[in-house]
DNA sequence: GAGCACTGC
């Protein structure tokens, strides 16, 4: 085909059928400005393009040809140091505060590589980056693409016929990573957040069909999107960030793009890693070359104990008091592993702090103790960022601020001025048992590489100090190197449904990074095919298909799709919503009797679904303003927040029901089946999740199929004692706990799952009742039940 | 008669 022709004239070439905005633009003086950058159409393209369907891209295809300008280092800052704004939709002059901003970018580690990165990146498909923190990687590199692609970054149309640029995505596993960084690279690029450079994240989408062609979003919203386009035909190139934290959309992603590049020959892959395993991606990626970028951090000087610490918490009391006495003025961050923790070693270290300071007022300042959790009340997670105290007198020893926090200061939040990091070697992890189908947290030491990143986290401002409660033997000896990926230790019910929605046909033989085990792979395609989301062949089923679209675990979504057979779509909306955000019940520890009280007002005595049910309601009924709302919540013992995120999922899942055509229904209040209704409708998703009472106790019950011995959760608001309950959670602590029950009859389940609930799968007494309803339902003339 | 590490759709 012949190439695409540059114009030096805004209009010539352009095809009849206009955006509004190209109107707007041709109108506006700047649009004088000759755009150099300008590559058009051709009618004849145009057409094969308006042809083209959403099949695979070919190398003959229009689109194809765009691609290969290749840009050196030379052009891009050429362009860059130019006068005018290539990349603005409107081409206007670059302004002042761009050049200061510039100024500081070419400061920045990476951009004195900028000639080797279009060097590898030009030669090949797929490249892999390592920068270290403050490389500069996150916001340049896809600047850099950005240049390269310039040609593409003004509007073509597409193989879907809509005029839109192809876009550069750059992925991030955390939402708030996403906004910050798009709206800094707005900034560098002298543009229009959500114009030219946008966001897309759930609940909040600031791009521009039209005219974004860069976009940070989060790495399970590409996910989303490649559910509806296997090839992701409306990107020219994605870049993975972070890709060494191993999300399970990271790690999807990456299996899924290896296919892709081969399919589509015009796009590109970066992925991008803070240190280490790098080599584990170059690999994984057919050999991929590497760009390696120095970070600019400040010497981290590491100590160990000589001996094994029998108590790391004591330990780390001890060390937080040693470093307060003994070293310069500088914040100290502690790692523990939960909210109790926390708070305990917070107490203990003021006391002992306090206790010090009156005694030796010449040796100790004050040291203020900040406890940080991801639970914990926005406005109380900002107090890490509060200035330490000031010395009680002019020229005393100096305040600190010490913050104790969870795994949320490792990666999610950072805090500057730290200079010493304690170091415990312990997190709370996700683990998933196949075998007993329960995923658990478990206290477990961590790896070196989060050992290396907690340390880091001392030398941001100048150098520091990392006090690891371990020994170097131990470091040596026990740590691994890398923490498992999330895929290793997750329940996949839900990821399974995702691949297969992602058009892999062969979970199994799916070019994982790191395979997951083979019983957790069938496990999720058991649940799946129980729930008709599968059928016995392993493909994916009409209800499948919808199951996959709404965000939510594979039982909740089946529980949703058939509310409205059970005339309670509504109600189970809300119920579904309520089951998908944090505990809205607070319980602080000085008032437990009085936030049980509260929680009694809203208890439903047939189950704790149905309790959520009404918490809901209350909250509607009596919140119609934010500032009621917060009183309101605050006085009845509930989490405002949890109920706000509550409302917001629950009107994406209703647009969700709206689009699949799915009746949004009630039964009457008055009509006696109002709860019953909803009781089935759960009872339809979660029959998997079954506990029976065993014996006499009304407190004590065994799981369907495994077994188990389970006692409710001390906070089921269940009041009497059912025979049957489903149950959403399963947590294993100091006992086998079923958590947020609701009773269910065995007829329900019988119905919904004959095959499931088969007397000959079922011992004991189950398999009695089932057995009876089994010879009720096979009898002729019995009158036949829905589903 | 209790405990939600952290993300994400």
């Amino acid at each position: 085909m012949a190439a695409p022709q540059a114009s030096t004239s805004a209009d010539a070439a352009r095809p009849s059928k206009r955006s509004k905005m190209d109107g707007t633009a041709s109108s506006t003086p700047e649009a004088s400005i000759a755009n150099p950058y300008l590559v058009h159409m051709s009618e004849e393209e145009l057409a094969a393009s308006a042809a083209a369907t959403n099949g695979s891209i070919a190398d003959d295809h229009p689109l194809a040809g765009l691609i290969p300008r290749k840009v050196t280092g030379a052009e891009a800052r050429k362009v860059m140091e130019g006068d005018v704004n290539p990349f603005s939709v409107v081409p206007k002059p670059y302004s002042n505060e761009y050049k200061k901003i510039l100024a500081k970018r070419k400061e920045l580690p990476v951009y004195a590589q900028m000639d080797d990165f279009y060097q590898l990146f030009n030669q090949n498909q797929i490249m892999v980056m390592i920068g270290e923190t403050g490389s500069g990687k996150t916001t340049q590199i896809p600047q850099f693409v950005a240049y390269s692609d310039l040609p593409n970054t003004q509007k073509t149309k597409g193989p879907d016929g809509v005029l839109a640029p192809r876009m550069i995505a750059c992925t991030q596993p955390r939402r708030v990573a996403a906004m910050s960084v798009a709206k800094r690279v707005a900034e560098e690029m002298d543009v229009s957040l959500g114009k030219e450079v946008g966001y897309t994240i759930r609940f909040e989408d600031a791009t521009d069909r039209r005219t974004t062609f860069l976009k940070y979003m989060t790495d399970g919203m590409l996910l989303r999107e490649a559910m509806h386009d296997h090839n992701l035909e409306r990107y020219s190139c994605i870049i993975l960030d972070e890709a060494h934290e191993r999300t399970l959309a990271t790690d999807i992603l990456m299996g899924l793009l290896k296919e892709v590049v081969q399919r589509r020959s015009d796009l590109k892959l970066i992925v991008m890693s803070a240190t280490l395993d790098a080599l584990k991606f170059q690999k994984y990626f057919n050999d991929a070359p590497l760009l390696k970028v120095p970070g600019r951090t400040f010497p981290v000087e590491t100590f160990y104990t000589p001996e094994p610490e029998p108590d790391y918490l004591e330990a780390a009391i001890r060390t937080v008091i040693m470093i307060h006495q003994a070293e310069d003025a500088g914040d100290i961050l502690v790692f523990l592993t939960g909210e109790e923790e926390i708070e305990d070693a917070c107490r203990k270290i003021k006391a002992e702090a306090d206790d010090l300071a009156a005694t030796n007022p010449d040796l100790c300042g004050p040291l203020k103790v900040v406890p940080l959790y991801s639970s914990l009340p926005p406005a109380q997670q900002q107090r890490i960022f509060d200035a330490a105290p000031a010395p009680l007198t002019p020229n005393g020893p100096p305040g600190r601020k010490v913050v104790v926090s969870t795994n949320i200061a490792e990666t999610s939040l950072t805090i500057d001025g730290i200079v010493y990091v304690v170091d415990p070697g312990f997190s709370k992890q996700k683990v998933y048992n196949p075998r007993i189908r329960v995923e658990s947290l478990l206290v477990t030491p961590i790896s070196k590489a989060s050992a290396q990143q907690r340390a880091g986290r001392a030398g941001r401002t100048r150098p520091g100090k990392c006090f690891r409660l371990y020994t170097e033997k131990d470091w040596a000896n026990e740590l691994i190197e890398q923490s498992y990926p999330e895929i290793l230790r997750s329940n996949l019910a839900n990821t399974v449904l995702e691949l297969k929605k992602l058009g892999i046909s062969n979970l199994v033989t799916f070019d994982y990074m790191d395979p997951p085990a083979p019983e957790t792979i069938m496990r999720a395609l058991e649940l799946l095919n129980y729930l008709a989301a599968f059928d016995d062949e392993g493909n994916l089923t009409p209800l499948g298909e919808i199951m996959a679209d709404f965000p939510l675990d594979p039982q909740l979504a089946k529980m949703l799709i058939v509310s409205p057979e059970f005339k309670c779509s509504n109600e189970i909306l809300t119920i579904a919503a309520m089951l998908s955000v944090p505990n809205v019940f607070v319980r602080p520890n000085s008032q437990k009797q009085q936030a049980d009280a509260a929680q009694a007002e809203f208890a439903h005595p047939d189950g704790d679904h149905l309790t959520l049910l009404n918490v809901y309601h209350a909250y509607k009924t009596n919140c119609r303003d934010n500032k009621t709302a917060a009183d309101w919540c605050w006085q009845n013992y509930l989490s405002h927040r949890a109920l706000m995120q509550a409302d917001n999922v629950r009107s994406q899942l209703q647009r969700l029901m709206e689009r699949h055509n799915l009746d949004l229904v009630s039964t009457s209040f008055e009509d006696k089946r109002y709860y019953t209704n909803i009781q089935m409708a759960i009872a339809c998703g979660f029959f998997m999740q079954v506990a029976h009472r065993a014996g006499g106790n009304k407190k004590a019950f065994q799981t369907i199929k495994d077994n188990q011995v389970v006692s409710p959760h001390p906070s089921s608001t269940l009041d009497h004692a059912a025979e049957f309950v489903i149950y959403h959670e399963f947590v294993l602590t100091t006992r086998n706990f079923i958590r947020t029950i609701t009773e269910v009859k065995p007829e329900w389940l019988y119905d919904f799952a004959p095959a499931y609930f088969d007397p000959n799968n079922m011992d004991g007494e189950v398999k009695r009742i089932m057995a009876t309803l089994k010879a009720r339902k096979d009898k002729p003339a019995a009158p036949s039940k829905r589903r």
